[in-house]
DNA sequence: GTTTGTGAAAGGATTCACAGCA
DNA sequence: TGCTGTGAATCCTTTCACAAAC
């Protein structure tokens, strides 16, 4: 999510009058679930077959379509191709976006062997990493650059994503380099707090914040037992 | 998320009011500020600074914090020993979780080799594929078993957090086994969507799907640069 | 008859702004 | 004076339920 709260505006000219966050983060959802019908052979759903097999309730569904426009049919539902299409160019993915991915260590070398990448418009551009020992090493087909060549890859290679998969330690600085060379959308997989001027962009996925999301359902769903049990 | 929106209540007997799910998603990360400033000796904290380290805004903390009693001191601010103390009993951080993996390719062995697991409370108590040729190998210390011992893993080692790291074919499959096997709570690193009976949690963690609402963002920014140079 | 698209209602989450306490 | 805790207001999201379209 973006620092400001609000909806992506995007307005005047001929802009999209504007998706709500909590649509965008869906729509990637819907894309897979179209991708695996569409390599089934499908070539109509329902918003509420959609719904199902994307594990959202069919009004939600529904009222996110709207906000792209009204691409489905009364009576027949929506048509598979299309829809592709339609969510495609609103997420941006009509090109391919490149990515620069700094720090090869366990988890950047697993996210650099990893097919989510390519998968749909996405080019991992480069490898960094800080460790000098490191540079010059071959991952996944590309050679690991030096920190300091980050400015010069981000310019030559058009980069616009960096992926943060570093130590914690450090992160803050990678992170202020990649701002530094241009890049306004970050992908933070190291357990840290990034701070950034306003315009940047920054995911955090960090899985020890979600093992302890998971500890506290778990927690209750135990005390909730208790209970029945002394009843 | 849980299935259901509502707020966890936990109501009756000796229960804590209910922490609402949003609040919920950011303790971890307060958690894990506190420790940061607990290791440089800080003893208290003002909700104005925690909320700088934890990215986000005073009212917002302190509206978090209050969820969870009062701990405060006006005119003061926060004990973080204390404060530390509390956010991890509201997460049920208290014991130590047993965690099994599945799935030791790229992916998998990153997670067993990461330091996310042991960092609070978590214990990898087993790793385990359906690949054949995989079982018996030795990864970050533990024997890979098969997919046929989840149940008695599960059983014998109290696991209650299933982690999955198999590619999307076969999750839901792995996933019916955890289930069956009685875990209630998972991670899910496929990009699948799963489907669970009433009263199990799934988190998903997507790098595609991150991937691609940064790209929505970017491509909003860049068209907005496009206005501001035509006008 | 079926299924979309959408106003209106309900429910959560965030922000404001200030009373109350140290 | 400084900072927490919290009602009230605002904003965002989800759900409901049905008219319109096929």
């Amino acid at each position: 999510m973006s620092e400001q709260g609000s909806r992506a505006v995007g307005r005047a000219g001929a802009g999209r009058p504007g998706v709500p966050n909590a649509t965008v983060a869906r729509l990637p959802v819907y894309l897979r679930a179209l991708h695996a019908l569409a390599d089934v052979g499908r070539t109509t759903v329902s918003s509420e077959a959609l719904a199902e097999a994307a594990g959202v309730g069919s009004a939600k569904l529904r009222k996110d379509l709207s906000h792209l426009g009204s691409y489905g049919t009364r009576g027949v539902g929506y048509d598979v191709g299309e829809l592709v299409h339609h969510i495609s160019s609103t997420l941006g993915l009509g090109q391919r976006w490149s990515v620069v991915l700094v720090g090869v260590g366990n988890l950047g070398q697993a996210l650099a062997g990893y097919g989510g990448f390519d998968d749909r418009g996405f080019r991992v551009a480069a490898l960094v990493d800080a460790d000098p020992a490191r540079v010059g090493e071959v991952v996944a087909g590309l050679t690991v650059l030096p920190l300091q060549d980050l400015p010069r890859v981000v310019r030559e290679q058009g980069v616009s994503i960096g992926v943060i998969a570093t130590p914690a330690t450090g992160a803050q600085d990678v992170c202020d380099r990649l701002v530094a060379a241009g890049v306004r959308s970050i992908l933070n997989f190291a357990p840290a707090v990034l701070q950034v001027p306003p315009g940047v962009d920054v995911r955090r996925v960090d899985l020890s914040n979600e093992l302890q999301i998971l500890s506290f359902h778990e927690h209750r769903k135990a005390a909730l037992a208790d209970q029945v049990v002394s009843a």
